[in-house]
DNA sequence: GTCTATATTCAGATAGAC
DNA sequence: GTCTATCTGAATATAGAC
């Protein structure tokens, strides 16, 4: 637990803030490039595989002085699965609304594949956490990730109530928008492996983003 | 490393093998389960998080027997990623061929599906593997998955060139059939949760194999 | 806030008796 | 083939000095 001194914790109010204010900053930049860090092990190596010690070594810290900062290995982990899903959420949210499907299905997408383009460990943090049963992730998934999917899910039963997409299962065509596009994160050494590259490269995405379009768009094509 | 004592190692031809032929398929039989046991757990807790201890217990052995059948617990890796993949092929190969894509492709799918719904364990340890970037299984990956892409990615363009199937990027197409299948053994307890249930039954198995089929058939379809 | 030192637990692996 | 005993290394976490 972090303590501050008596001199700044009695002061209190505006004083307190402006003195407190530079620390604090630090504090959150410190806290910033240590999850962002522990993301990228987490991804690589699992809860279990990853190590403070490595983290820490990577940044030029000492382990004791990163549990400084996260009481317990587990704790960081969390923060590290609600800053994915957070951001997740600022991304994709509202995107499935309005009354243009086509539209809405395309910027879903495409948002969808950047995020695996620009947060490739942050998913894969999150398709460990799936795989292990979500043993310690399960209630937040539950109440912030089940409420964006039925709301989707609705607007999609709208637009086939109104017959401007034809009606499907929604909840397995969402499952499956989901699976195409986290694939070029979880899976992205695996493809590059087979496109004979070291890495995606912009192009790919590209190439996926045009391929899994016109599949949803094309199922969802009334009869 | 196992050695049979003199009395049977010395004899040779007809005879050992009558008198090994008994050891030896208890010894397969004990290997078997041991792989199956320890499939599930490198699926539920990776490399790294699974145990040999904990796999042990769970048959009933000790660890130090465990180790006398395989020497390291990487070699068990090993193995267990080798039954996953030959196992894979037994079921896949072949099937994208013959004159009728859209038999092929629903068969194709229908087995993945399958897999993903009787071997899930096997897809997850896959994954995890692949998520670590194939740290140990990269050359078995390149010399034996790889070939069977190509050879199925050539089959659809043969059919492209007879105007039997529209002309896409058959790769990333065969990537996004792949994570949609695979992601019902993957990510099985998100999809699970999220439909409110313990776990995904045949009903969810079929209403996904509807749903992906006709986005690949809808995709495919000749403009 | 950062460091040194240490407690504790647990994992993989080996040696050798039976 | 299976067991007991043991070695070795690594990891999380805590205590306390500065």
């Amino acid at each position: 637990m972090p303590k501050r001194n008596l001199t700044t914790s009695k002061k209190a109010g505006a004083a307190a803030k402006r003195i407190d204010a530079p620390l604090r900053a630090a504090r959150v930049a410190k806290v910033s490039v240590i999850c962002a860090e522990a993301e990228r092990q987490f991804a690589q190596y699992g809860f279990e595989g990853a190590s403070l010690d490595m983290i820490a070594q990577t940044l030029g810290i000492s382990r004791q002085n990163l549990l400084y900062y996260f009481p317990s290995k587990e704790l960081l982990y969390i923060q590290v699965l609600d800053n994915v899903l957070n951001e997740w959420r600022l991304r994709m949210d509202g995107l499935v609304s309005g009354s243009n499907p086509e539209a809405a299905v395309r910027d879903y997408i495409r948002a969808k594949l950047r995020f695996s383009a620009e947060r490739p460990a942050g998913s894969q943090v999150f398709a460990r956490e799936v795989m292990a049963g979500m043993p310690r992730f399960r209630e937040a998934m539950m109440a912030r990730a089940m409420p964006a999917m039925n709301a989707d899910v609705k607007t999609f039963e709208r637009w086939a109530d109104a017959g401007l997409v034809a009606r499907l299962d929604f909840r397995h065509l969402l499952f499956s928008i989901w699976a195409s596009t986290q694939a070029y994160a979880d899976m992205a050494p695996q493809f590059a492996c087979m496109l004979g590259k070291a890495s995606l490269d912009e192009e790919d995405f590209e190439r996926a983003r045009v391929v899994i379009t016109r599949q949803m768009l094309a199922a969802l094509k009334p009869d």
